[in-house]
DNA sequence: TTGTAAGCGTTATCAG
DNA sequence: CTGATAACGCTTACAA
């Protein structure tokens, strides 16, 4: 391995001056300058990240706790995560399916001094508790509902996107309507069923309440819950799943009992997956643009980690205490059919 | 932040004392390893990883680079070298949207000294040039015929999935079978369209051939090559999409024409993504163990990366050279239609 | 069984 | 503008 030394010895300067050249910071000579970077290049340098993490404390890497990886969700949260990460020159370290909060545990441990800020998906109580082991000041972004220790807490507007599609679904037409919801402890299922809850009650329908089942939030689940509903005295003229793996698992079970999507049974979703509008003219979702959450999200970890870019506005002294940063953001919902307008 | 030091301080010994403990290693007495555990857990301390790293010059880290994140496809795929790693107490390093190889190129560089081994997927000629810069015996795992400086290469049987599927099809009826092939530049699309027209060649049908478009495995471009087929004079009795996402892009575009699926057309795919499975009874797909092909590769990756777990069979000199350890794996592929087995 | 001390490759603080 | 040199936190011979 080529280390800073070799560079330095082959280009006639010093290791600090090598270091200078790379980090591009301090004032060099042109001269000194072009020959160590010709060095650099002719043995193939690549400065070892170990080392500089050690001393600067930085590894120019974030990581992502998801509790899970099933269906198009994750992947999408992941790709705009990716994007914003790559452009700022940082890493990506992934950690997944953490079914339970003792596992949350146990990878923010030993995430610990691999990451310079996290991003964290977690509905479990364990893993808020989790969260308050971490250093003070040490930059979270999450994504729902947990805020102990957290510098941004990033949600999606469950509530209103679940309301508007509900009171569309009750336009539609006048049998009663049902629900799948999502897991009982997880936050943003939580919303929507609230918003489902309040659209019937707003319309006067509360007896429809009933028709409420749940899954955990893929297809077969969806498949599983509708069956269920079949089998009850009442059909339901609509179905609101709480999210669109489920209610393509839905779509799956209406049609092997003979009914029509639409005709039949409408079928509404939550999240517009990328896969939903080629379940048209079948399925309406609540849009959710899933990459730009995650590019936020990111974004504004990395603001976080970095406190100004440093280029333009050199502010003086810091003005905003840490505590000062925590902030709510919010990702836009809006209802509607699925539609092939990507081309 | 608490360092090693702070133990020794603390439990009244010395770090290296504290450093055996930690990892297990060497002879300790009973009475030392317990107080400085005791010391360890009080002061909530975690050893700096990048330090660790820097004097062993291992990461327990490895590097994923992919050439994408559309789909269900990556996710389970992840899903699988997820599971893999974290058993083994590794990290993931994700990279994706390789689009060009020049890409490939950079995230490799900035990589080096941040993993211990590389699961690569990239048909770019310029990654394989890229991996060639690689340390000789640095090991990695092609999830394609990259082969160059690979440990191992894992196939999907390609060639084998498609031609079973397409004789498949041809035994359902008698009309023109058209395939909506892959990227020209990628392999696996490439091993799949040759089974395909193996299969038609073998039953006497080349003029068949004819009937092939191609598309970038999303919906949105097996939507678009069904309309183009669609605007042909003869229309194919099956479509055979070279994955399930263009297939799914497929049985949209024929519905959008009022065609019956699979009574009019039969649409086949390829992958197995789980959401296939909820497209029935319209959608035949090629089974492939998306996350077995992931976790294979990752266990691939991890036994290169340390050779022998070292308990029980301590050989006494090391028999096999790196070469010889060059293999290639392949992952069975079966077609059939999909079921919702997974219940 | 335990301690001492020499690095691992960088960056950062000083002098020059 | 450049060069020594002391850290950074840890592992590992080598001594004791």
């Amino acid at each position: 391995m080529v280390t800073i030394k070799d560079v330095a010895r082959e280009a006639g300067v010093s290791v600090a001056t090598v270091s200078r050249v790379w980090n591009g910071s301090a004032v060099v000579s042109d001269a000194t300058r072009s020959r160590v970077e010709a060095v650099t290049s002719r043995l193939g340098y690549v400065p070892n990240s170990a080392a500089r993490s050690l001393i600067t404390s930085r590894t120019s890497t974030i990581g992502v706790l998801l509790p899970d990886l099933h269906g198009e969700f994750f992947s999408e949260l992941i790709r705009g995560i990716d994007q914003s990460v790559r452009r700022s020159g940082f890493h990506l370290l992934l950690s997944s399916s953490h079914s339970d909060g003792a596992e949350v545990d146990v990878a923010l441990r030993s995430m610990r001094g691999r990451v310079d800020g996290l991003i964290v998906m977690s509905t479990h109580a364990e893993a808020r508790a989790a969260m308050r082991q971490l250093p003070p000041a040490f930059p979270v972004v999450a994504l729902n509902a947990i805020v102990d220790g957290a510098t941004t807490v990033l949600t999606i507007q469950n509530y209103e996107g679940a309301r508007a599609m509900v009171r569309h679904l009750i336009a539609l037409g006048h049998g009663p309507i049902a629900m799948i919801g999502g897991p009982i402890d997880n936050d943003d299922a939580a919303e929507r069923r609230r918003g489902f809850r309040d659209a019937l009650r707003e319309s006067g329908r509360s007896h429809d309440l009933a028709m409420e089942v749940s899954g955990v939030f893929d297809e077969a689940s969806g498949y599983r819950a509708t069956t269920e509903l079949l089998r009850r005295p009442t059909r339901p003229r609509a179905i609101f799943a709480a999210n669109d793996a489920m209610a393509i698992g839905a779509i799956s079970a209406l049609h092997e009992h003979g009914l029509d999507v639409p005709g039949d049974v409408a079928v509404a979703g939550f999240d517009d997956i990328p896969m939903a509008r080629y379940m048209s003219p079948s399925l309406s979702t609540v849009h959710v643009n899933i990459p730009a959450l995650g590019e936020r999200a990111a974004q504004r970890l990395l603001e976080a980690i970095e406190p100004t870019d440093g280029k333009a506005l050199q502010q003086p002294k810091r003005p905003t205490r840490r505590e000062a940063m925590k902030t709510t953001l919010v990702i836009r919902s809006s209802c509607g059919a699925a539609h092939k307008t990507d081309a």
